[in-house]
DNA sequence: TTGTACGCGTTATCAG
DNA sequence: CTGATAACGCGTACAA
């Protein structure tokens, strides 16, 4: 027995398609009798229009596409993820919409984007120039990118990455820390990714080291790890391995710092006695992890609904806000301590302080 | 300028839709001289197949749908929720599939699964009889419950919650604890909820408890708190307010027990030694916080994986298999510990234990 | 008030 | 062997 479609009960009920399809989307252009009879007739067979089709006739396809740079499986490892995806289903569910996760198959996200029945789509990390951007363009999708580069013709949702770095960074370097552990995003070597977050994070990091007067080859060492506790850990493992080993550890990923900060522990290192580790994000593991982690609280939740938000106005034929930069702030717990070492020569303040009214505001948990 | 669809195409190449869509599905089946044409055409007007119209012609949507009984910004809160998603992505992406997030619209999963494009749906506790499960039925739509009732017409994939439940009632038991707070899903008192994974556990615990010779009524308070940190912050303070204050405490969810965890330790409770907490999942984050959370450990990786595998076997006709039972242990760590108050009569092993190899199989963070 | 025709891409079926 | 016609699923502008 196959699907029960609209033009069974319009041949059972003797109307036309037009005249059924009338009776539930627009009862006040037929008969009440009419209509009637075609419901109950409808009601009988269990008649329930196909959503594939009724989409495309109408033109929208009921759900967001959420475009994965990684596999669901990993992607999912870094609860950051799971931030962003609550900020979007909040859109999700106001505007009654599905949300759709798009990974990459066969390692490219081109035939992802040209099978998605979405809506529009939100980028995690596209940056204009990617093949990517021009393909969601030839199919004239709305999209909005989350973490990407602005410019482009493309709203784009996040913070202020380099600024928010030097602040956590500068932290650090306060404490009197100046054998530093910075680990990026894997696998590539991290001075070689091109990738905007990761460069403007850099960037940061680099300005608040000069900023203290530092050579930064000189102390400095550059590692990268997947965004994963497991990828913490080897992150972790790796730093020991070094001969210089550093006294504090600074993560672009909270995951990745807490995954490093449970090996030091596990491996007699204390924190922040002995190493400090900081990461970037503020997920709510931060808080469940001793010592407290120090890091960059970005709003994860926000970033998803307001990068939800510019994509239904986008998807409803307004202009959205070009460029939203959301509000990150230092939020300082107990794994970063002072340096046991002595202080180098005397610092000043760096110049992008005074912009980061936020950074200055500092958090604690109750 | 509106998209170029396969029409422009076809009459700027002068041939027709289907050798059009030949030139790229069936390139046996034309001329090579009439493909070029067509695909030179295609190249330069940028033409993309829009993948809606696709899939209705090709009888498939290319994703998977999870029916989700909360909005998305809250079912998200629990990490056990990734780790399920992440067993779903890993079938996704070898099957070339999409995941669809289906949060309930206006409070019901109807308007949700009435319009969902996809070529299956994943659902977590669903029980035969309930409304949701003749609608998808009428659907025709393939469907495998996580964490379900068994015996409908439907697969399910589960543990033996009852066995796992009553493991680890009977491990705090052992520990002489008497009296026990029990933490349910809410937001209904914990005794009048017909969910089958809640009936399930609770029947376990209380089948622990009945062995352990204990008058059930007397010395166990229920509680349900919604699953998240917060949600088990709420419950601890409940149960701090009782005249009653108990000194073990079982939740059926590892992000409530860490959450109540939490708020004991903020409030000079410690844990184990003021008070037993435990829990069930096995989150990731059982192993984050201190003390290190005892509890039920279910496969939920697997659980997607496997119920997305199911789903995918009745995707393509064939029957899986109507009952799948994972296998679920006892994960001790530090957040259980004797109970200070005198142990009472002595009890017997309960009677599933000997059905429970994986129970008795200890397991310690390294 | 109701029916006809169209849009979207694929393919069974038919014509040359 | 090559290529075109028509049908699928639904909603709706337009005609009657």
């Amino acid at each position: 027995v196959s699907r029960i479609t609209i033009r069974d009960i319009a041949r059972l009920s003797g109307f036309s398609k037009t005249t059924v399809s009338f009776a539930f989307n627009e009862p006040s252009r037929i008969g009440s009798q009419t209509r009637e009879t075609i419901l109950r007739i409808a009601e009988e067979l269990g008649y329930i229009p196909d959503p594939a089709a009724r989409n495309l006739s109408l033109k929208r396809r009921g759900t967001i596409g959420l475009l994965l740079p990684d596999v669901i499986s990993d992607a999912f490892y870094n609860p950051y993820m799971a931030q962003i995806v609550r900020g979007i289903g909040e859109v999700c569910e106001r505007e009654g919409h599905s949300l759709t996760l798009i990974p990459p198959i066969h390692a490219s996200l081109m035939e992802g984007i040209r099978n998605a029945a979405v809506d529009g789509l939100i980028t995690l990390g596209l940056e204009p120039g990617m093949e990517a951007v021009g393909f969601i363009q030839r199919r004239a999708l709305p999209f909005v990118a989350i973490d990407g580069r602005s410019g482009g013709e493309f709203p784009v949702v996040g913070i202020d990455d380099c600024s928010a770095a030097a602040g956590i960074m500068e932290h650090v370097l306060d404490l009197g820390h100046v054998e530093i552990a910075i680990i990026g995003f894997g696998p590539e070597p991290l001075l070689s990714t091109g990738s905007h977050v990761t460069s403007e994070r850099l960037k940061g990091y680099h300005a608040a080291i000069k900023a203290a007067g530092h050579e930064m080859s000189e102390s400095i060492q550059y590692f990268t790890a997947k965004p994963s506790l497991d990828g913490g850990r080897a992150a972790a493992r790796q730093i020991l391995s070094e001969t210089r080993r550093p006294t504090a550890v600074v993560a672009m990923s909270d995951i990745i710092a807490i995954g490093a900060m449970g090996f030091f522990q596990a491996h007699g290192i204390s924190v922040p006695r002995d190493i400090t580790v900081v990461g970037f994000d503020d997920i709510p593991e931060t808080h469940l992890v001793r010592p407290g982690l120090t890091t960059v609280s970005q709003p994860g939740y926000e970033k998803g609904l307001v990068a939800a938000d510019a994509l239904v106005t986008m998807i409803n034929g307004d202009q959205p806000e070009a460029h939203i930069v959301l509000v990150a702030q230092l939020s300082l717990r107990d794994s970063s301590g002072f340096s046991s070492r002595p202080l180098p020569a005397k610092r000043s303040v760096i110049g992008t302080r005074s912009e980061l009214g936020a950074h200055s505001r500092q958090r604690r948990d109750v």
